[in-house]
Parts: structure tokens; C-alpha cells; sequence
DNA sequence: GGTGTGATCGTA
DNA sequence: ACGATCACACCA
């Protein structure tokens, strides 16, 4: 469960980053139609199916990047991977504001999955980084998870591509929620 | 608050 | 050809 838990980044010139995730996605494998491991492993897909707590970072709409923790899979040799969707700033929001200028107000800041990548200044060299020993880290600073998450079906995906599937969680109420 | 549209390019 | 999105314009 990694709602609540903390997402920690320590930027080249030493600035702490850290919020905390308030909004996830779940992706499966070879039945989740709308997983990017759907129909097996390819070059980008490839951290997927690899050690859980990496991170899979991918590229999208020719201008975004997303960022997933790579989680066990049901079966071995299948994939699977939790969607960072939205986050609360916790630590360096002077650092995210910079990163993030387009945004309005601080809620803004890492309210989905591509906002959250550019505030913590996440590419594709992370892609494939070991979460437990990288500069970027998630840690459990003993804050709960929300005892009843709350659930949807999950954000972007075309009809009949697992858009049915209630595999989005998040923290009922969050100001920091994804639109 | 909500809806609709263009941007921009790697992937399959 | 399309996408695990965003920002902006516009309407309410």
C-alpha cells in the first residue's frame, strides 16, 4: 500500500524533496487490457516484469513522463506496476514551484502523473532505479494508510481497455488530488 | 465547477 | 495511429 507513504528525492545541489502520495493507480499484466505489459515484454516495458521497488518510467504524448513502482506480479514471469498519480508536498515546494512554473496555486504542483515527475525532476535515466537504495526513495515515516481508501475506475484509458477496472485509490478528500 | 482542443513524438 | 497527459480557452 503505498498511499501515505513518503516519495523522497535528494536533487543534485542538495535540496530534500518529499510528499506524499495520495493517489495510485494499479496495472497488471497479461489480463489488464490497458497495462502497457498487455501484450508482453518489450524495450520499454522491460522494468516492468523485472524486481519489485525499481521504478518504471515511461514517455508519453510525445512530452510527458510517468513514473510507476514496479510491484510482484500475480504469476512469475508476469508484470506489474503501481501508477504515482498525485502527491502533497511535504519538503522543498520552493524547488517544485521552479520545476512547475505553469502552476496556479501549490496544489497544482504534483496533482498527476506527469506534473508529479516534473516537480521531482524524474526522466528516463531513472527508469529502472532500485526505490530502497536511489536518490529517489519512498519511505514509510509511519503515517497510516486512509483506513477505507477510496476507489475509482482508473484515469485515461479508452473504453474497453480495462477502463472498467476500479484499480485507482486515493485519499478521500485530498486537496492534492488529480483532476 | 465543467467541457473541448492542440501540442508533440516514441511505440508497436 | 494512438497514447496510464497537460495547459489553456471558454462557459457556467
Amino acid at each position: 500500500m503505498l498511499l501515505n507513504k513518503l516519495l523522497v528525492a535528494s536533487s543534485p545541489d542538495g535540496v530534500r524533496l518529499a510528499a506524499r502520495i495520495v493517489e495510485v493507480e494499479a496495472y497488471r499484466g497479461s489480463d489488464d487490457a490497458g497495462s502497457h505489459a498487455y501484450r508482453g515484454m518489450t524495450p520499454r516495458t522491460e522494468v516492468m516484469f523485472g524486481p519489485p521497488g525499481h521504478l518504471y518510467v515511461y514517455f508519453t504524448y510525445g512530452m510527458h513522463w510517468c513514473a510507476n513502482v514496479v510491484a510482484a506480479p500475480g504469476r512469475a514471469g508476469d508484470a506489474a506496476a503501481v501508477l504515482l498519480r498525485a502527491a502533497a508536498p511535504v519538503d522543498g515546494i520552493e524547488l517544485m514551484r521552479e520545476r512547475r512554473v505553469k502552476a496556479r496555486r501549490d496544489r497544482d504542483l504534483l496533482a498527476g502523473p506527469a506534473r508529479l515527475c516534473q516537480a521531482f525532476g524524474i526522466t528516463g535515466v531513472d527508469n529502472g532505479s532500485d526505490l530502497g537504495r536511489g536518490p529517489l526513495r519512498i519511505v514509510d515515516d509511519g503515517v497510516a494508510p486512509p483506513p477505507t481508501p477510496a476507489t475509482s475506475t482508473r484515469i485515461g484509458l479508452a473504453a474497453g481497455r480495462g477502463d472498467d477496472h476500479p484499480w485507482r485509490f486515493f485519499v478521500p478528500g485530498d486537496p492534492n488530488l488529480s483532476r
